[in-house]
RNA sequence: GGACCCGUGGCGGAAUCGGCAGACGCAGCGGCCUUAAAAGCCGCGGCCGUGAAAACGGCGUGAGGGUUCGAACCCCUCCGGGUCCA
């Protein structure tokens, strides 16, 4: 072990000596690069897997993940430090209790922004994002987390990358069978077709022979059936930047960057088919321990409502006009209809040669993005096709109107309008002047003149006017007028009960170079075709000009490579049984979004140097299934379940997954999804990625305000002790504000700048100490000295810092016994259930009491090894200097929460506060096992409480032994 | 507009199950040490009033009301801030 630092560094002189031997910045540097160093060079954090030599199967399991970064090349903020030290203490405790610890790290290094960095810089992104992982890993290592580096990866390696495109052949191989609810191979589809002949068709049309369909629409037909499929989808196509943008990246039909034109466009992409999932995904929402406002985003998310989808025969058509409403009761109320301008009905009306205003008022709504569509709800345009729909409830004659207010994605692009009753059908109905008509009244009301109304009467009531022939709705509330028209709908084939999801397919595609290939090719007729397993991965093709092409169609950067996009099935490594290997195929040149990389890292964890599988099925087994029961014997769910009995299955997955809210949706609904699909295939575990979920909340900072309420960065502003803060320019007074960090505030915190000053340790029990794990708190430079004296002040404790030697009682106080006993059963219960903030108040209380009395070798052994998890380079260093006196072997890292004694935790006489009539009036001492009888007896007795009671009557004696006693006297 | 979360000293926060409000830290004040300062150590510290002090009394967890022996905590209304959806 190393020597402590002065040993072998004789002082100049008593000055220097001190210095080196007082807990400052130049020594906790000292101290912690030297263990650092140490750590790795013994590699005390290597987390062996099962079969692994040094593995011990006696142990329990904690499986502890971070979010994994996207590493800019801004380096670390102060946030990602924040949840990284809360599951590190976490983990250095579980080590200490005994568990077998996976906690692992890495990069999520495909996307975006590295890509348009690298389009400004010129620099490519593989060189870019080598250099910020590079910087990421040092920052985080010199904050001394306990990660098993041995695990490290990221998403961009091929080795990685490889399993991504795995799994997504996995979905592109696989069907969602309907009856059993999950995921198949779809040679199980084919089979099955094979056998029965029969190709179900969507609602009410007969089925197919499939023995009677041609090979082409034999091959339609599963290709349309597969979890991952070429789908058509409306999408922002920005011709300048040769991509599609989110709807984020388009305000008002130009792209956000660079104002370039953007429109709307459908194009042919591999879409994923998670609205399968929706039900599921839903329903599991139920199992897992995930904060309530993220299930609640997700079930919000996924959408689902339930109601009926009614047809309309359509004049002069065909084909009829469905749409789904959630209120089937108020169809008699449908005065109108409305499509989405991309309707294929519209389609029509133009072809026909239509009025040119339809046509331009169409052309201007398509190239809107979706969110501006619904955003301004203010003014209402919309057009008059000249077609006309027939209510089927009471065959009255409605016309139909096209409208941007509805979208093409959601539903059926079209809706029944019932102005009465839905707020924007009336705003519009009002606009045009159309037909409005009551059909729901409040209970006892009659039927009013609506005409008189302001706005539209939403919610529930008693059905009025909705009799028609057979149909009688009126005098029905509510919930019984749906199920009456719903049976109606379904018995005379007018329409059909539906549950309806909010939920959309995932589009997967992206025109961009910086992310995974698909391992797909395409012959000359457009059929695809998978790459087999053994030929992955599809490398990303080393190219030197990445940049978007810019183009009215698309074409991602990827088609530059012009020798790599040409090739033969046999070099693109399609299995020589599905396409001869000379076949001319073309790759596909999309690439994944960069969710796919995060979708399952957590996997990959559990085993990631297998080259044989994504994870071996005993590493995955042993660190997703959680053995919470283990007495019943059944460890999760069997695939085809419709859901789990929280009582008796467990969903398993990550024991512990920490990371900021704003990934509540996307991310994690992704990585639900592509683990269900797994689980279904038999691929993993358990149903479930993540059991229990925490985000630590947003660090943010002070900035100030004007009186007109525009703000002021920090630096522009003087802050005088007592009075208020005042504008340097301008004299005029500001009001300080807690603001999130931004360049433009000037109130951004560079970690390495704070380390510098004080030391990682110091750092990490800064952030803890700020507030509650969960809740934003601004950060405040002033504040850090706070835990930077209790380290001090645990220092002097500890090492006389005018010898640098140990000083050290002989026998233990019994005070400082007692609140170390307190101490260690507070931080240890506190670090349980996350509440970092309280632990370290508990250890600063214990220095406090500790100070100017002194702690033998043995009590500041098990006060370091309480510290360590939060301080663990201090903890280190406290720990080799004990070993030099004897009675510590080993590395902190590898000690053993020290244990207390539950009689230690109380003294024996305690004082209970005496309230009469709820207020505190006198405090007595007792016995701190004292009896309800002792309590009451003993505060009568109390001369300040019989003095206020005199003369009244005591009606009642309420005694919380332990607590207090409230007299009730009047 | 809807849904959810949150309002506690000058500041960050504590109060884990309805039981002493303000733990712990910052800033502040007083004392010791020092020629002096820094550092350190010891102590004070919600607001108002009476008092030399010790102490005592009143008020107090955004505002108002309610339930309860007892409310920061539960219920209702309102105000302010935040997040998500629209």
């Amino acid at each position: 072990m190393n020597p402590s630092p002065d040993a072998d560094r004789p002082a100049a002189d008593g000055h220097e000596k001190t210095l080196r031997s007082r807990y400052d910045a130049r020594l906790a540097a000292e101290i912690e690069e030297r263990w650092q160093c140490d750590w790795d060079r013994a590699d005390v954090y290597r987390t062996p897997n099962p079969g692994d030599s040094d593995f011990d199967a006696s142990k329990p399991k904690f499986y502890c993940l971070d979010m994994f970064p996207y590493p800019s090349g801004a380096g670390l903020h102060v946030g990602h430090p924040e949840g990284y030290t809360a599951t590190d203490i976490l983990c250095r405790y579980k080590r200490m209790r005994g568990f077998n610890v996976l906690h692992p790290m890495g990069f999520d290094a495909f996307g975006l922004p590295a890509e348009q960095y690298a389009v400004q810089t010129g620099v490519h992104p593989r060189e870019t994002t080598q250099a910020a992982m590079d910087n990421f890993r040092r920052q985080l290592k010199r904050f001394g987390f306990s990660y098993d580096w041995s695990r490290e990866f990221a998403t961009i390696d091929p080795d990685y990358y490889r399993w991504t495109q795995w799994i997504w052949l996995k979905a592109y191989g696989s069907w969602f069978d309907p009856e059993l609810k999950r995921a198949r191979p779809i040679a199980e589809l084919e089979a099955s077709l094979d056998e029965g002949d029969r190709v179900p068709t969507d609602d009410d049309d007969e089925p197919l022979d499939w023995s009677a369909m041609s090979a082409d629409a034999r091959r339609r037909y599963v290709d349309g059936q597969r979890l991952a499929y070429l789908g058509e989808q409306t999408v922002n196509w920005c011709p300048r930047l040769g991509t599609v943008l989110a709807n984020e990246e388009v305000i008002d039909g130009r792209s956000e960057r660079g104002g370039h034109p953007v429109t709307r466009k459908p194009l042919r992409q591999w879409m994923f088919r998670i609205t399968s999932y929706a039900q599921r995904l839903l329903d599991d929402l139920e199992f897992i321990k995930w904060p309530e406002s993220t299930r609640i985003m997700q079930r919000e998310w996924i959408g689902r409502s339930e109601g009926a989808l009614v047809r309309f025969e359509v004049e002069g058509r065909t084909e009829s006009l469905d749409v789904f409403t959630t209120r089937p009761d108020t169809l008699f109320g449908a005065t109108y209809m409305v499509v989405a301008p991309e309707h294929p009905l519209v389609e029509e009306v133009v072809a026909d040669g239509a009025d040119p205003l339809i046509t331009e008022y169409v052309t201007a709504a398509r190239n809107r993005a979706d969110v501006d569509r619904m955003a301004d709800s203010k003014e209402k345009t919309g057009v008059f096709t000249g077609r006309y729909a027939i209510n089927p409830a009471n065959g009255e004659r409605i016309p139909i109107w096209t409208a941007d207010y509805v979208l093409v994605g959601y539903g059926t692009g079209a809706i029944m309008a019932v102005p009465a009753h839905d707020q924007r059908d009336f705003e519009f109905a009002r606009a045009f002047g159309l037909s409005i008509r009551q059909v729901v009244a409040e209970a006892g009301a009659d039927a009013e003149d609506c005409g008189e109304w302001e706005t539209a009467r939403g919610g529930e009531g008693i059905a009025v006017n909705s009799e028609h022939g057979d149909i009688r709705l009126d005098g029905l509330e509510t919930g019984a007028a749906k199920v009456a028209i719903i049976d109606w709908l379904e018995s005379s084939r007018r329409g059909r009960r539906r549950t309806n999801f909010k939920l959309r397919d995932w589009l997967f595609s992206r025109q961009r170079y910086w992310g995974e290939p698909f391992p797909v090719v395409f012959d000359d007729e457009g059929n695809h075709y998978a790459v087999a397993d053994e030929a992955l991965p599809v490398r990303l093709p080393d190219l030197e000009d990445y940049e978007p092409i810019e183009s009215d169609e698309p074409t991602p950067p990827l088609g530059k490579a012009v020798d790599w996009v040409r090739t033969t099935a046999g070099a693109a490594g399609v299995d020589p049984s599905v396409l001869p290997a000379d076949t001319p195929v073309r790759r596909e040149i999309n690439t994944m979004p960069g969710w796919a990389g995060s979708c399952w890292y957590y996997l990959r964890y559990c085993d990631p140097g297998n080259a044989d599988r994504f994870a071996s099925k005993e590493a995955e087994a042993y660190w997703m299934l959680s053995d919470r029961d283990p007495g019943k014997g059944e460890r999760s769910c069997s695939p085809g379940e419709e859901s789990f009995d929280a009582t008796r299955h467990h969903v398993g997955g990550v024991d512990l997954y920490v990371g900021g809210a704003e990934h509540a949706v996307l991310h994690l609904l992704y990585a639900r999804f592509w683990h269900k699909i797994l689980f279904d295939l038999g691929e993993v575990s358990t149903p479930e990625p993540v059991g229990q979920l925490f985000h630590q909340g947003m660090i943010t900072s002070f900035a100030f305000k004007r009186s007109d309420g525009s703000l002021v960065p920090v630096d522009e502003v003087r802050e005088s002790e007592d009075g208020p803060a005042i504008e340097i320019a301008t004299g005029e007074t500001v009001e300080r504000i807690v603001a999130k960090m931004s360049k433009s505030l000037r109130n951004v915190i560079n970690p390495d700048d704070v380390i510098a000053e004080y030391g990682a340790d110091t750092f990490r029990l800064y952030e803890m100490a700020m507030g509650p794990l969960e809740a934003s708190k601004p950060w405040n430079t002033r504040d850090i000295v706070g835990v930077f004296r209790f380290l001090q002040r645990a220092w002097r404790l500890a090492i006389d810092e005018s010898t640098g030697g140990l000083q050290l009682r002989d026998s233990a106080d019994e005070e400082v016994e007692r609140s170390l006993h307190r101490t260690i059963a507070k931080v240890g219960d506190d670090i349980e259930r996350l509440s970092f903030n309280t632990a370290i108040a508990a250890m600063i209380e214990f220095v406090n009491v500790a100070t100017g009395v002194g702690v033998t070798a043995d009590q500041l052994r098990r006060f370091n090894l309480v510290l360590s998890p939060f301080a663990p380079h201090f903890g280190e260093e406290i720990n080799a200097r004990l070993q030099a006196v004897g009675g510590v072997e080993g590395s902190v890292v590898t000690g053993e929460w020290p244990v207390f004694d539950p009689a230690m935790l109380q003294d024996e006489s305690i004082e209970v506060p005496v309230q009469v009539l709820g207020k505190v009036r006198s405090r007595i001492t007792v016995a701190a096992d004292a009896d309800a009888e002792t309590l009451e007896a003993a505060a009568l007795a109390d001369d300040r409480i019989k003095a206020l009671i005199e003369g009244k009557t005591v009606r009642k004696v309420v005694v919380v032994p332990g607590k207090l006693v409230n007299v009730v006297a009047n």
